[in-house]
DNA sequence: GACGTTGCTGTTATATTATAACAATCCAAG
DNA sequence: CTTGGATTGTTATAATATAACAGCAACGTC
């Protein structure tokens, strides 16, 4: 079986297996922290995981409503500060749009690869690319709260297509 | 004098004079590049300029209303898209607001530091940063085609603000 | 188990940010 | 001068996000 990838998810992976990690990685880190990962919230994760991509909140919404849930745009607003605020999901800001933490067992400052080709994100976790900006930070006396770094460009899979 | 800065300016600063510096760098980068200022970029650009705080289109619009010029949202818009492309100013994704750009004579890949204390923005231009994104990428084979660099926190004149 | 408190969800309304589409105008090149 | 392309004006609307309040469910305390 192919496991659930750290990068970019090879096209035919297990995906569903994906999502169960994700929903069972995210029932105890609430477990643990005494939060509350009520059906509605456990279902927005769920979607968000469903693919690889990033998801809008609308698109969310659709999906919720699809499925005869009660819906307006500030339940998916709620269940996404939830789970952002759990560190279950990211959010993107070139793109506004969330999608699943791949790591969402310890705490990290995140970077993202978008391609803009397929539409793909990877989350990286890279120590290099954090230290790099707290010192360049630190030199202007600066300091950091919170990092956004979000670069698109092409994934691996793109460019041998395009080459093909 | 003091002399505009490029990371985060005095409070005190010739800010005139920073202004004009922009402007006449305006001039001269689109001269060369064959593109229009027109009277309204430059009107735009130098509101865009007139602080060092990030600034709303909405506000930009409402500075050209109460100035007399008939406005509506793609007027700002696309003086915008113009100075974005002319490399004049940079949008911060985090903050859907947009600042001049500190070094209008170069190409570069910038990051910004926001203060959340009092919203000014520094542009930093630092190689180690942009080395660091590229190795990070290329590790999984991902190719750069742009990058966002967007780090929150407090900036020194803050934070020697909030021990006082 | 009753009760009050707290937090979660539903609902309506509205704010904020951004773009589509087409008409009118300007301007530079021939 | 006129013609073609770029710029601006104008109207309408899309897409994203939040405020405010009401109802309800879960949880601890007695």
């Amino acid at each position: 079986m192919t496991v659930a990838s750290p990068v970019f998810p090879a096209l035919t992976h297990d995906h569903d297996g994906c999502v169960r990690a994700a929903l069972d990685a995210a029932e105890q880190r609430c477990g643990r922290r005494g939060a509350r990962l009520t059906t509605l919230r456990r279902r927005v994760l769920e979607l968000v995981w469903n693919s690889h991509e990033p998801v809008g909140a609308y698109a969310l919404l659709d999906a919720l409503k699809a499925e005869g849930q009660a819906s307006a745009p500030p339940t998916v607003y709620r269940a996404l500060e939830f789970l952002l605020e759990q560190g279950l999901v990211h959010r993107l800001e070139r793109l506004n749009a969330f999608v699943g933490c791949a790591r969402p067992e310890e705490a990290h400052a995140a970077q993202f690869l978008i391609c803009t080709t397929c539409g793909r994100v990877a989350e990286l976790d890279d120590p290099a690319i954090d230290a790099a900006l707290q010192v360049g930070a630190e030199r202007l006396g600066f300091t950091v709260t919170h990092q956004t770094v979000e670069v698109e460009g092409c994934c691996p899979d793109c460019q041998r297509a395009l080459l093909s």
